[in-house]
Order: structure tokens, then C-alpha cells, then sequence
DNA sequence: AACATTTTTGAATACGTATTCAAAAAATAC
DNA sequence: GTATTTTTTGAATACGTATTCAAAAATGTT
């Protein structure tokens, strides 16, 4: 081993000495499309191999100015639709070459830091699912110049990427669908400061308005199962209690099917019909049959990694919003 | 703006040449720790906002030959206890000042390719969960010298870093559990080529052998849902249906319950015994109050961070082994 | 064979930081 | 006050690659 160095990791000069060729010649070698012929180039590679050469990405990202790298901000990781998306994400991204590096966040406070550790690596664009941003976070963002996707956020003015499911749409259609056959309605909300769920409640209770029924319990709650069963068992313990029940996640909708269930011996659809939204996997599974307003994930997911790469490829400064329509899935938790 | 090129970051220089200053004193008002007066850091520090100036870490990796970046190889995104793992994994890595460069993988053919892009990345350690490494991989890894810590995952010779759970004794504690109350025995098992799966279910047959209990009924699935539902459904349509039932995974054995009740009306626990592994948030469910052997996923998710980052920060070459206890979580799966 | 064109090559430099080293400045000791 | 130690400072260099530029080699054309 004709290192210069021991213990070290080989790099390319290392490579060039070897194969008695030029600095240049070697990083060449591992550019694909690079001018090499193809003798020296086989030359190059036998001597990398003896050497374990492997190209420093680290230095490559310094002197292209590119780090390949897609920073992806997330929370709430103990929900199941969040993580399946979480795993379409980094498929996509490593597809296309890139690779992920990814930022948890509990809480909004953080998010502000987590962005800022995030452009420090040089990430090459960004993908934030379901934070609050300030706008002086968003003014940061702009003027790092880093593409930034928002997934099932929006930014109010529009002034950001953004791919999300039209969540009022889907509140719409869960009403129309529940109307015929039910004639005491409620919802159970996910936390307030989330316009995600905001929008999934107003459009299902603006669209009970507009066909007439003015009165509709609601009961707060936060995105969980847990959450979701204490928010049912307050309701249902109601006089005059709902026989239709929606819930802006599906999560807090099998809790509230637990606890109607399990606490009020309730005979689901027959005493009480529940829908949901997201369409995880548990709300298909045989325990539950969750009929619930599906939002596309795969294709959300896949459409926000296209986006941001279209938009790291073409250096695009405009913005782009994609909104996306809810699929009603009807099981057998709704008559 | 007195930027030297426009629509570019600002770089440590830009920042010296503003605050009247060399480069290094920039440089080392960035450094927690280093040699610089409080008078001159103020000065920097006023240039450094007026250009919105954050040191770039990519540089900052290169000149220190680190990146403060763990990555991150994990399978299996719809398993619940793999992203809950995951979450504690990131905010652990976080909390420790590293990032994380997560790197997805379907099968265990994949491996080799991210482990390698993960090197060439040049991240300060690994973590591996669930996949299989072939001893050439091993091989590059140490020869890398990037510390690794392999998840529910340990190389034979105990050659590298690893921290998992007993599953062996897992299975013996729910042979011993099971065993007084009930007399036909089976176990769904999860992929065969999975050491995890199948330690676990030795452990259990072997000790159903120990008591008198030479026969089991096996059942092979994935580690899914709908496979333990599929799996359940053959079981327990053999003449002679078993009583107790052990599955090596929560996932499948919420899959087997609901085949139980659904499929053949089955009473649980009355006429079927049901025992997990994992304890997933779903097993806690009410619908389901599956027993099963928990893993402590909290602790071993933090044990894998500390032992990696000890091994970075120290530089150490001895490898560890943690191997953990699972906890059986009686709920009225069984009786 | 002479010339024009294309391809291949290596030297030099840039990317943005950390760090070493010696000089300068400040603080302390006597 | 000088001598001594300590702290602060900037110039120079290293980290490992990509890329520009001009020279050299190979190829094609007549």
C-alpha cells in the first residue's frame, strides 16, 4: 500500500500516484461523461480498487457547490401516515441520486433551528411536513435561496412550494356522504393551531350548514388514538347523543370507535357511523373498516420530491402550489 | 450589501473583510472555545448579520475531517415499532449536536450500494437496522473504520457494534407464560431469513419441548399484517385447532386476532390465546389488549446512540455488544 | 505528407473553512 | 520601570475534489 498517509482514507492523488497519472485525471474517472480515455480510465479504477478508493462527497459538494443532499423536516412521528409518507420520501429522493437528511422536530419552536442546521449543510432544497412557519422563517428560507417544498402546508400568501390535500374539499364530501342517512352529526378536531385539520372540520360542517343542519358537536382533540377515544367518550356520553361522527384524522377515529365500542356498547354503523381522513393502514384492517377520506399519499409524496427537484434542476424562482383531491373509501364503519 | 459576488453566500472572508478583521478571527468567533477577544466577536458578529452569514458546514466538515453526521440505514417504514424507533433515533443523534443522513432500504440486496454512498459521505458513524450484511460488507465497513452499531441486528462473530433484544429468552418467557392453561400450541413465525424472527420463536419452542410439549404448529409469514391475518387463517382452520398462539411480531398478531374473531367467531381469550412481540402502540389498543413481549425500544434507541457516539468521540476499536430483556406486557389477549 | 480538427491531458486554481505558527499585544510579576 | 508570561492576532496552509485553460496527442482530411 503506497499511501502517503497510514490510516487514512485514500484520496484521489493518492489514486494518481498509483496509476501514474494526474490529479485531474483520476476525478475524471469517477465523472461520468468526463473526457478520459477508456484505457487510462481502467488504469485509474484498478489502482482505486487497490486502494479502496472511494471519491470524498464532502469535497465534491464544496467545490461543485451542490451537496445532493435534501433536508426533510418532520414531526409526529408516531403517525402511521406521516411515516409511511416518511418512507415514499426517501425513496424518491434516493432515486433520483440524492440522498436525506432528516430533522425532527417536536415542536414549531424548533423548527426555526432545525431550518437553520439544515442551510448550514448546504442542503440542495428542503421538505417541511406539517410545521407552522413564521414568516420569518419563510423570509430566512427566500433569502438562502434553497428550494423549499411545504407538504400538507400552505403558506398563506402563496408565496411558497407547496403540495397538500384539500382537506375542506374532503370535509365536504364526508358531510355529503353522511347526510342522508344520519341526523345528528359531530366532529372531533385535531389541534386548532393545525390548518390542516381546521380546513378537514369547516368544510364538513360548512357544507352540514349550507344543507340545513345548523348544530354540530364538536370536541377538540390532538392526533392521536389516545386523544381521539377521550374526545368520543366525552360526546357520546352526551344527551341526544350523534349517530354520525366525524374525526379529521384517522388515528383519533379508531380511538373514538374503541371507546364506542368498548365503553358505550355501541353497535358501529348501526347506532353510530364514524369516518375518518387519511386512510392509514390500520383503517383497513379488519377490526375497524374504517370509511374514511383518503388523501393520495404516494402520489402527494412522489409529487413533492418531483417539485422540489424540478426546482433545484432548473434554479426556478416562481412558486408552485399542488393541490390535491381527497378519495372517499367506504367501509363498513358508515351505514 | 458590500458582498464580493452578488446572489452568493456570504463566506467567512466577505464577513472579515466587513468587520475589518482576518479570516481566522472569523473563523474562531465561530468556535465555542477559542482564542478571541469579546470586543472583536461583537464586531463579527454585527457583520455576520448584516450578511445573513452561517458558517458552511460542508467546508467546515472538510478542513476537520468530520461532518457531525450519523447515518441512519433502516427497512421496513410501515412497521410501527421501526419508525417509533426512528423518532427516538433523530432526536437522540440531534440532542448530541450530529445530524441525520437517513438512507432507505427495501431489501438487503440495496445494502451494500447505500452503505456506500453513506461512506463516501463521510459520516462520523452508522446505525443499521434489520438488514443483513454480508461479511464482505462487514469487511468495508471496518476497513472504513466508520464506526457502525448494528439495531436488532448482531454479526456472528461479534465482530461490530450491536444492541438488540433477547429475543431467545423473549420467546422462553412466553412459552412459561402460556404453558399452564393451555395444551395445543402454534407460532407464526415472521421472515425466515431473519435471525430476530427466528430466535425468537426457538426460544419458545424449545422451551415448550423442555416441558413435555413436543408439538407446535408453525405457520411461516412476513412481518405484516395482512400476512399474520393469512397465516391465522390456515392455523386455525386445521382440525385440532391450537389454543395458544404466539406470534414474533405485534403487527402479525393483530393480523391473527382479527382473523380469529372475524373469520372463525373465535372468542378471545376464551377460546384462543394470543401473545405478541414488539408492544407496539397498537397492541395497547382497545379493540386488541394483545400480551406481548415488549421490547424496551426507548432504551435500546438511546443505548445505540450513546454507544456509537462514544465510539466516535473516543476513537475506540472494541466493539460492544448490548443485548436487552423483553418485559411481557400481560393484557386480556390471553388468560 | 501537410494541415485542420477533435480528444485527452496535467498544472493551476477555486470552493469555505480550521489550524499551525510566529509575531504582536496585553497582562502579570518583580 | 523592565522582564516574563499569557492572550490575541493574521498569514499561510491544508482538507479533497472539480474545473478552466493551454498544451499535447490522437484522429481525420485532402
Amino acid at each position: 500500500m503506497t499511501r502517503t498517509k497510514d490510516n487514512q482514507r485514500a484520496s484521489s492523488i493518492d489514486v494518481a500516484r498509483l496509476a501514474g497519472v494526474s490529479q485531474s485525471a483520476v476525478s475524471r474517472a469517477f465523472t461520468p461523461g468526463a473526457s478520459i480515455s477508456e484505457e487510462k480510465k481502467k488504469r485509474i479504477y484498478d489502482a482505486a480498487v487497490k486502494l479502496n478508493y472511494r471519491p470524498n462527497v464532502i469535497a465534491r459538494s464544496l467545490a461543485q457547490r451542490s451537496t445532493k443532499i435534501i433536508g426533510l423536516v418532520m414531526t409526529r412521528f408516531r403517525s402511521p401516515f406521516y411515516t409511511t409518507v416518511l418512507g415514499d420520501f426517501t425513496r424518491h429522493i434516493q432515486e433520483q441520486g440524492f440522498s436525506t437528511l432528516l430533522l425532527n422536530i417536536d415542536n414549531d419552536q424548533e423548527v426555526y433551528d432545525v431550518l437553520s442546521t439544515a442551510l448550514q449543510y448546504q442542503v440542495d432544497g428542503l421538505i417541511i411536513t406539517s410545521a407552522n412557519l413564521s414568516s420569518a422563517m419563510v423570509d430566512s428560507c427566500l433569502n438562502a435561496e434553497t428550494p423549499i417544498v411545504l407538504f400538507n402546508r400552505y403558506a398563506e400568501n402563496n408565496h411558497l412550494n407547496a403540495v397538500y390535500c384539500d382537506g375542506y374539499d374532503g370535509g365536504r364530501m364526508v358531510a355529503d356522504f353522511l347526510l342522508p342517512k344520519h341526523s345528528r352529526f359531530a366532529c372531533i378536531t385535531g389541534e386548532a393551531s393545525s390548518s390542516t385539520s381546521r380546513d378537514r372540520s369547516m368544510g364538513y360542517i360548512t357544507r352540514l350548514g349550507e344543507r340545513g343542519i345548523g348544530e354540530c358537536i364538536c370536541e377538540d382533540a390532538e392526533f392521536t388514538y389516545e386523544s381521539g377515544f377521550e374526545a368520543a367518550r366525552k360526546i357520546l356520553a352526551l344527551p341526544n347523543r350523534p349517530d354520525a361522527l366525524f374525526c379529521t384524522s384517522d388515528l383519533m377515529a379508531l380511538g373514538a370507535m374503541d371507546a364506542a365500542r368498548n365503553i358505550f356498547r355501541l353497535k358501529i354503523p348501526k347506532d353510530l357511523s364514524i369516518v375518518g381522513f387519511d386512510d392509514i393502514p390500520m383503517a383497513a384492517w379488519h377490526g375497524y373498516e374504517l370509511t374514511t377520506a383518503a388523501q393520495p399519499a404516494p402520489k402527494m409524496a412522489e409529487a413533492t420530491v418531483n417539485l422540489l427537484l424540478n426546482a433545484i434542476r432548473n434554479n426556478s424562482r416562481d412558486t408552485m402550489v399542488l393541490k390535491m383531491k381527497t378519495e372517499l373509501i367506504v367501509r363498513s364503519s358508515t351505514r
